[in-house]
DNA sequence: CTACACTGCGAGCGCTGTACGCGGAAAAGG
DNA sequence: CCTTTTCCGCGTACAGCGCTCGCAGTGTAG
């Protein structure tokens, strides 16, 4: 019998032998901890197990690979969602709170945007999730298949839009620097005359109020095919 | 005088010295290669440099970082879009035609959905891109920020659509393995209903219509704020 | 109490991105 | 023409990466 692909279905302890020195959570928070501060790439096997007191490569008695450690963190990481609030019927408005709380966590964990790019990997708290935004659309007239792929685009949206909201910090300032300087050449060159345009006027998007609001739910209702 | 920040603003042949022996075209379409073979991870510069029959490191020469063979890439690729079709003032379709052709490149170029994910970066070829998709906004009436953020979501979109698509390609077989062997876990469970029955029901999203149509100009719309 | 299964860990492999400095070649200056 | 300058290609080297393996020790099951 072969041990189980995923993670979720190992037990954490198995009964025999000493007892584990850590514990998933605790390597799951470490790992976070470095991601916060400085991005996925700074979360390597060795800092991570530098991080919890252990040996150079003790971590790979808990975890298969490094991508389990980042399908662990992806899983404490959506933990942080509020999934108590009850469903009122109103799947419009319910959607937008839960998107709102995606956009948080987002922001107080950037490097979940890195990872959580394609289509998750199912974990425990993000089956929850898929779970909790079904509930929401529960009463929506419409195949499951499109109730996933709605969910999946709305989460890439709220995704996509935190992705422009923290870019200006994410990148290096010397990076930036360069986009600058060539941006410059490029208005200089008088060739591009929409786009310069376009950075000479003023505008924001809103008027205040939020994009996410606006766009979000023409987003479900397109997929799902509702007026 | 410090040297440019940017590769764009480099000549690529700086008149003293012996003739280089490749060029950045060559380069980018090495690395292309190797990217479409087996993603973003074959690309090392080792690689790429003695797939152009280089020294191991020669690559520096041509390219500051790695990051820069990676615009490279991008800018090669975005090369791919055809934009040269007039603008015929019907934005939304205008729009639509883009929007297929960037999911075409997409999905020849998969790579591209892991590189180009946040603000992406700054290159001939891209600035021409988004040139003409403001073309297409002209008549729109938005400030230049809106338009921007418009552009930016409406990639972002097809995109994201584009990674639910190949997303069952990209993944190795043993991951796919061990979701599906979780999600059969959760489904037997019985805690989410659900989840199971969306799983259940048979449905795709559209009845062979194109998400993208119908979701595309929704979202541009939200943004600019159009009714 | 024995035996086994499991633990933490050090050593090590192949790979990565990249800095540095060498020798030689091509173009500019006289 | 020759000299000088500037650049090219490349070999070497380094730190860090994910990960494998085997060893010594420890806790639990029988």
């Amino acid at each position: 019998m072969p041990e189980s692909r995923s993670i979720w279905l190992r037990r954490e302890r198995s009964g025999r032998g000493p007892t584990p020195e850590h514990g998933r959570d605790r390597i799951a928070a470490a790992a976070i901890d470095l991601a916060d501060a400085g991005g996925l790439d700074a979360v390597s096997t060795r800092r991570v197990a530098a991080a919890i007191g252990a040996g150079a490569t003790s971590l790979y008695r808990y975890v298969r690979s490094r991508d389990e450690l980042l399908e662990l963190m992806l899983d404490t990481a959506t933990g942080e969602l509020d999934l108590t609030a009850p469903v009122t019927g109103d799947w419009r408005g319910d959607l937008l709170v839960l998107a709102h709380d995606l956009r948080a966590v987002y922001r107080r964990h950037p490097w979940l945007l890195d990872l959580a790019q394609g289509q998750a990997p199912l974990t425990p708290r993000s089956v929850a999730f898929l779970e909790y935004a079904l509930a929401i659309l529960r009463d929506v007239q419409a195949p499951g298949g499109a109730k996933m792929e709605a969910i999946a685009l709305a989460t890439g949206l709220v995704a996509q839009l935190t992705r422009l909201e923290v870019a200006a910090g994410r990148s290096s300032a010397d990076w930036q620097a360069a986009q600058v300087e060539y941006l410059t050449a490029i208005v200089a060159e008088g060739r591009h005359p929409n786009l310069s345009a376009a950075i000479a006027a003023p505008g924001g998007a809103g008027d205040g109020e939020d994009v996410l609001d606006r766009v979000l739910p023409r987003v479900v209702a397109g997929v799902l095919g509702i007026a």
